[in-house]
DNA sequence: GTTAGCACTCAATTAATGCGAGTGCTAATC
DNA sequence: GATTAGCACTCGCATTAATTGAGTGCTAAC
């Protein structure tokens, strides 16, 4: 579709915009070692992509500057992935070296590292729950009337919750209660927790104490919205150390949006496996339609554990994002398949 | 000191400027209804409160704003508080009527109806775990080398780590560990929690199982860290919507400190009981030296519970903040008094 | 097909100008 | 003696005008 000249002219245009954040002129590319042509026959090509809505124009006297779409062939069809530089990959190397006894840690920490590597921000969902398995349940009374009610996974991962206890239930029940949880669902996968629960449990808890629907209740509430993926930022500001976001209401939109977690998971929805570029206006929510998101999946044995995101302007550095979040989330999976053992 | 008009005048340029973020000139101050002197008069009492420190002026056409001095006169002497208003209190009270059921849940909540309701960055910090008791100690394996280890509080606060076992220590000598620690540290401060674990559980565990140093290790380790109370910002773009912070460069400074714990923790460093108002440079950090910071304390039986604060522009309605928080923060430790029961 | 040449465009920069809000001082007034 | 009217003065800010220069599109020559 597109000659060979044209793809080199393209390919120089979008890296030199990446690297200047200014328009591009003809007389800049001639000038490059690697298109020998004069600045006329590349104000020709330019002309002709610009028809084909590859490149536009700030205005008629400027240089021309990659469109959406001329971003989209440049991700789909010229970016060269150089691999990540020695010192990035020592970065991560050390970090997956490290030390971590939290999960909750290993993905906030992977995020810090993600934003300090590219100077964008990054995103990280995760972990998902729903192929984890209930491993321990336990209820610890507070008072008379509360309780804490714990559950690990098979993956360490800890959730707990304050709940009420009904009236006239003792001690002495609570334990059997446990008891007979840990009994059933230790090893159910997490998705299946709840009918497990009104199935085999409904009937035996009976037996044992009175008022168990609203132990079931109480259960259910306790697992109902753990499902939902916990969301680390970091380098949220670094968004504003680039020239075209040095408008406050801009990056106030962006940042707003950032701090909402329901927006947040918007931008992730059908993020699909591998990585994923989604540039400009391709994005799903109006706040970062100046900016590209880029995602990778993190997975273990062909399950998706979660989510990396990068987000920086739509004249961010593909190429180099690309290939970190490759090699980040590769990493991350060699290393949450350690973890889990 | 200064005499009843210097108060009046003051007081005037302090409303007028906080309200419209512009110097503010002897006319103006003259043609509200409050101060019935001509602007001449208002011009020479306003020389006099500049060479007092109490006012500047941006240059020398320009109106006068209040100086740091010049608020804190405020803020000391003239302030008038008028409690809060109708809709705010329902707000509050709506969110106290709420069902939470997790600690973080109320301070993070917290955080977010004030940052609505003031219109600046609010933070959260708490709840503190000093005062708090152990209430209950659990280890559950996950694999043949690492268990999760959860530690429950009186308060329902609940602390978890992930953590690897010495080699050769069996699951009995787990439920040993386990049942031993229980014993023992149910209702101890957490504290005392370290000195107990070497003074009266060291040698006793010593007669269950060997390799108990490195279990005790790790217990140290795991205890370790939880003393540092968390930290919850909300709203944090809002300084934005101050036109005195239209400037990129102000804001990121701002936001990155925000961004970072260790120097959070550092402007909290120090605040006393009850409500404290600290001005610009008053502030022990830097980035925030064009801020002021007013924070309240809330407790439970005279022990403080954790901090709330909220940072704004030095123009920030200081009348309004103080009111809210004594408010909320009030409110907050009966809501905590319950919650303990 | 490629390129040199040239007229043309238009944002960005700089300089000049006028405006107006506000001051400080002085002299008149209460 | 305190207050105020009057007035010259200052200085930031907005507007306009002039200048610059990077870059284009087109045409004609190679």
């Amino acid at each position: 579709m597109l000659s060979e000249r044209q793809r080199m002219i393209l390919s120089a245009i979008v890296d030199d915009y990446i690297r200047s954040a200014e328009p591009v002129g003809s007389r800049s590319i001639s000038k490059r070692g690697d298109v020998s042509f004069s600045p006329a026959t590349i104000r020709n090509e330019m002309a002709d992509l610009e028809e084909l809505g590859l490149l536009e124009q700030p205005h008629t006297s400027a240089g021309r500057i990659p469109s959406i779409k001329g971003y989209r062939y440049y991700v789909d069809h010229l970016i060269r992935l150089g691999g990540i530089g020695e010192q990035d990959m020592m970065k991560i190397r050390a970090f997956f070296a490290e030390k971590m006894n939290l999960w909750e840690e290993v993905v906030g920490h992977a995020a810090t590292i993600l934003s300090q590597l590219t100077n964008y921000t990054s995103i990280v969902l995760g972990p998902e729950m729903f192929n984890t398995t209930l491993k321990h349940f336990q209820l610890v009374p507070i008072n008379e009337s509360s309780a804490v009610a714990i559950i690990v996974t098979n993956t360490g991962h800890v959730e707990h919750r304050t709940v009420s206890i009904p009236e006239g239930i003792g001690m002495d029940d609570i334990q059997k209660i446990v008891n007979l949880l840990n009994d059933k669902l230790s090893g159910v996968p997490f998705i299946k927790v709840k009918s497990v629960l009104h199935s085999e449990i409904g009937e035996e808890l009976g037996r044992f104490v009175d008022r168990c629907e609203q132990i079931l209740d109480m259960l259910e509430k306790t697992l109902a919205d753990d499902a939902e993926p916990k969301v680390f930022l970091s380098g949220a500001t670094n968004i504003m150390t680039q020239p075209e976001f040095k408008d406050v209401d801009k990056v106030k939109s962006i940042l707003d949006m950032l701090e909402e977690t329901p927006k947040l998971m918007q931008l992730f929805q059908a993020v699909p496996e591998g990585i994923q570029v989604r540039i400009g206006t391709e994005n799903p929510v109006e706040a970062i339609n100046q900016c590209s998101l880029i995602t990778a999946t993190y997975s273990y044995e062909g399950q998706s554990l979660g989510t990396i995101g990068i987000l920086g302007p739509t004249r961010m550095d593909y190429g180099k994002v690309i290939s970190l979040l490759d090699y980040l989330s590769k990493d991350m999976a060699l290393f949450m398949a350690r973890w889990y053992k």
